[in-house]
DNA sequence: CGGATCGAC
DNA sequence: CTATGTCGATCCG
């Protein structure tokens, strides 16, 4: 886009304005001066609720001045003296590095959506036109910026500067098409190109320039295009430049029915291409090649481009900006020119620095680049360390000598703006299409986050953004809603008995997985331990039926419900979820493995050791196995798993649809009233017992015997006071944690299962009693099952007769028990600490994997 | 980590 | 009537 972006509404002591930037407003032609644009827009601005959040705004920004100035006055001697060393070493540092070798080129299309529409439709070209809508206009024509009708400007208000306006409604895919043609032509040049969105880009021209001083003439020769796409006469028009040896760049028909407004071109003074018979040679400076660009995008897009040509992207974007539009402008790459340039750039130009770091710097007397220099250290004191870098390297005229590629997305949104919604109900309604909306988006790029964000505008046009992290990626709308629908329950409740008036509504992820997590991501136990979280965030429609209500909106912070109480239902649907869609096994992590069956689960039972060969019975095949190596029983069951099952007539698909349904009708709740366990709870869901501790004050000398009896623990808050493992809303299911017949802490556990050495996190199946590298808790849950619930289940001895000789052993000993009687399920998981991954070597590793020949073979 | 703010297009 | 939608970065608590 162009400089019309910059005409924020600012405001002022003396009351709001526009800045005026107006190119050209030339005696004699129709438009507006300054003082009426401004008199219009405070007219149509007064009084409005807009215009109320504006001042508050303003204020605001005032009070941060205030507050800075206040500081300035604070400043010691001492303190500038140190800090004129600081800057003053540092200004050396950049100085030396200054690297002038490179030429960035900023390629910008002018009034881009409106130059196309204009394109395309030949009655808008004499015409004040914007392209946008009554509420917002993403950009205008020149003609139209006469008025004062600028990018960034409500229609409406448009309208009364320019009542002739023809608004013109947004063609995001004519744009995207244009945009397309654009970036071929820039491809050519630099493979690398930057687009930075559809109507710019960044191109390296360093090595194109090096290949283009020995290409031959016929490299850099172009034809006038002479195809007759504009039936309004664009033939006649190109006949007309060439016979009048015109500047290329004059050939719009387009965008400027005032030729004059090309005089201040810097092209005028230059060679220009030689044009002969509809051909143009392009000769080997870095500015002709820009020309020839600029030439082969007008000819292919009908369409103009400014650019700007400097030694980093910094320059090349304030450059671009010179001598729009449909014009260039080239900072020679040495220092002096350099500096020169900078010298009286008002900050203001300089992308990065926007309406209120401008006021901010000019509260101390700074409008342009050379002041930004002279009180260098003064801004040292006042800025946070990034700023005021920042402001050093744009004085020194410094920036990015190499255009990277853009990174990762860090983050996916969406929103809406709609005339104000009160009604709770339409409002969760709303929430749940942003996130189905947000939800497809997430499906196209295949990502997955672990923040969900979502953004409240009320009427007065106040924004307030609620955020919760959960432990696990999600990305369907289901999951995202989930999140985001808690997150505006406590919205709603902490405004009432006030409904929430809104005017927009928006729905963020972001923490995407990276590249590793992604990888372990299905094989790590994290899944299962954010299953809880997830799941628990499910809270029952309709809203109406509302707690008391929770500043946190993790509603396992408060102590006195149970998660469990509030959410079965919930986790019964997930279930049932999870149970419908087999073929998605990533839906919503199942709860699964946190029941066991049996008729009670509680902390009071010996652990069973006995070691001896035994049968034991398969739970696909029933086929009885006798062994005395549980490692090869499970070997067995792997097979049979994969489907190589000795007994044909039994399928996994089978299997899967007997597990054992839980129907809500089964489904109680009890309280142990064991004051020792006081936070326990036991769910007994269809004579599944589900033992949950809410382990709150749950330290590293708990109890373990207690520990070695539950199944499943919850913890929350721990270590608060603990910076590295401070995750205040994380709330994470930990399996009993075992080790050397003693539990570690919490903490301890909770480090490898957020810093993403998940791989080394096992689950150990509670039934075969081994380690198993499970690619998603799902088929974990389903092996589980089989073990469990067909009739199989036997005694299995505690004794660790694993001829890999690791050290199950210890994981065997203590993984608990499990005895047809009460039927006392242990589940535990294997951390191990992130130091002592990196150091294994991968080889090692490799082994230790490839070793472990389980379930982890079946999801293969 | 969460929330607000800035800045850009 | 009627003041966007999306994204990244940064700062502070």
């Amino acid at each position: 886009m162009d400089s019309t972006k910059k005409s924020d509404a600012i405001l002022s002591k003396e009351g709001f304005q526009f800045r005026m930037e107006l190119n050209d407003n030339k005696a004699g032609m129709e438009g507006l001066d300054k003082e009426k644009i401004n008199k219009i827009i405070m007219e149509a601005t007064k009084g409005s609720r807009f215009y109320e959040n504006e001042l508050k705004k303003d204020h605001q920004v005032n009070h941060r001045i205030e507050k800075m100035m206040q500081q300035k006055t604070q400043i010691t001697s001492l303190q500038l003296k140190k800090a004129q060393l600081q800057v003053d070493k540092l200004v050396l540092e950049l100085e030396e590095s200054r690297d002038l070798s490179h030429v960035i080129v900023h390629i910008d299309m002018d009034a881009f959506y409106a130059a196309v529409e204009m394109r395309d439709n030949p009655e808008l070209r004499d015409k004040p036109m914007a392209v946008g809508s009554m509420s917002m206009l993403s950009t205008s024509n020149y003609l139209a910026r006469r008025f004062g009708v600028r990018a960034a400007m409500p229609g409406f208000i448009a309208k009364k500067l320019c009542p002739n306006l023809v608004i013109v409604p947004l063609n995001f895919d004519k744009y995207r098409a244009v945009s397309k043609d654009v970036r071929e032509i820039l491809a050519e040049y630099d493979l690398n190109f930057l687009p930075l969105s559809l109507d710019e880009a960044y191109i390296d021209l360093t090595e194109h320039l090096k290949e283009r001083l020995n290409w031959p003439k016929g490299k850099r020769t172009y034809f006038l295009r002479t195809d007759n796409i504009t039936e309004n006469g664009r033939e006649e028009h190109i006949k007309e430049v060439a016979e009048s040896s015109l500047p290329v760049h004059s050939i719009s028909p387009v965008l400027f029915e005032d030729n004059t407004l090309h005089a201040n071109e810097d092209n005028a003074k230059q060679n220009t291409p030689s044009l002969a018979e509809h051909s143009i040679i392009f000769g080997i400076s870095v500015e002709e090649a820009v020309k020839e660009i600029r030439f082969r995008i007008e000819q292919k897009t009908t369409l103009t481009a400014s650019a700007g040509i400097a030694p980093n992207m910094m320059l090349a974007k304030v450059c671009s900006d010179k001598n729009k539009p449909n014009g260039q402008f080239r900072i020679l790459p040495n220092r002096q020119d350099v500096m020169d340039f900078i010298k009286d750039l008002p900050i203001r130009k300089v992308p990065g620095i926007g309406r209120v770091t401008e006021k901010m710097l000019k509260a101390l007397g700074i409008t342009t680049c050379t002041e930004i220099y002279q009180q260098r250290v003064l801004l040292t004191l006042l800025f946070s360390e990034s700023s005021w870098h920042n402001f050093l390297n744009i004085s020194l005229g410094l920036g990015s000598t190499h255009i990277e590629k853009d990174g990762e997305r860090k983050s996916m949104s969406t929103e809406r703006t709609f005339s104000e919604i009160s009604v709770s109900s339409e409002q969760y309604t709303l929430c749940q299409e942003l996130c189905h909306d947000l939800a497809q988006d997430l499906l196209k790029e295949g990502l997955k986050g672990k923040t969900v964000i979502l953004k409240l505008k009320n009427v007065n046009f106040e924004v307030k953004s609620r955020a919760c992290t959960v432990l696990s990626a999600i990305s369907t709308e289901e999951e995202i809603f989930a999140v985001a629908k808690e997150l505006l329950r406590v919205e709603i409740e902490m405004a009432s008995p006030h409904p929430l008036r809104l005017r927009l509504m928006g729905v963020r992820v972001s923490s995407f997985l990276n590249e590793e997590e992604k990888k372990h991501h299905q094989k790590s136990i994290l899944n299962f331990l954010q299953a809880s979280k997830v799941a628990r965030t499910l809270s029952p429609l309709p809203p109406e039926k509302l707690e008391p209500r929770q500043c946190n909106i993790l509603p396992l912070t408060s102590h006195g419900e149970s998660f469990f109480n509030k959410k079965r239902a919930e986790m019964q649907q997930n279930r049932e979820l999870l149970r419908d869609d087999t073929a998605n096994q990533q839906k919503i992590p199942s709860l699964r493995t946190l029941e066991t069956t049996g008729q009670e689960t509680n902390g009071e039972r010996e652990v069973e050791k006995s070691t001896k060969s035994q049968i034991l019975t398969c739970p696909i095949c029933f086929q009885k196995q006798e062994t005395s190596n549980l490692e090869t029983f499970n070997r067995h069951i792997d097979k049979c798993l994969v489907g190589v099952c000795e007994d044909p007539n039994v399928q996994i698909q089978h299997k899967k649809e007997e597990l054992p349904m839980l129907k809500k009708s089964n489904i109680n709740h009890a309280s142990t009233s064991d004051d020792k366990k006081k936070n326990l709870e036991v769910l007994h869901i269809n004579k599944v017992n589900k033992l949950v501790l809410d382990c709150d004050d749950y330290s590293s000398n708990s109890n373990a015997e207690s520990v070695t009896s539950i199944a499943v623990e919850c913890k929350q808050g721990i270590e608060r006071g603990s910076k590295e493992s401070d995750r205040p809303s994380a709330i994470a299911i930990n399996m009993c944690y075992l080790q050397n017949d003693s539990v570690l802490p919490v903490s301890e556990t909770q480090q490898p299962c957020t810093s993403g050495t998940l791989e080394d996190t096992v689950l150990i199946c509670p039934v075969c009693n081994l380690e198993q590298k499970t690619t998603s808790l799902a088929l974990f849950n389903r092996h589980v099952d089989m073990c469990l619930n067909k009739g199989i289940i036997q005694k299995l001895t505690e004794e660790s007769t694993d001829p890999d000789g690791n050290d199950n052993a210890a994981n065997a000993q203590s993984a608990g028990s499990l005895r047809r009687g009460q039927q006392n399920i242990n589940i535990t998981v294997r951390t191990k600490r992130p130091g002592l991954i990196s150091q294994q070597p991968a080889s090692k590793k490799a082994k230790a994997i490839s070793s472990r020949n389980t379930i982890d073979k079946f999801f293969k």
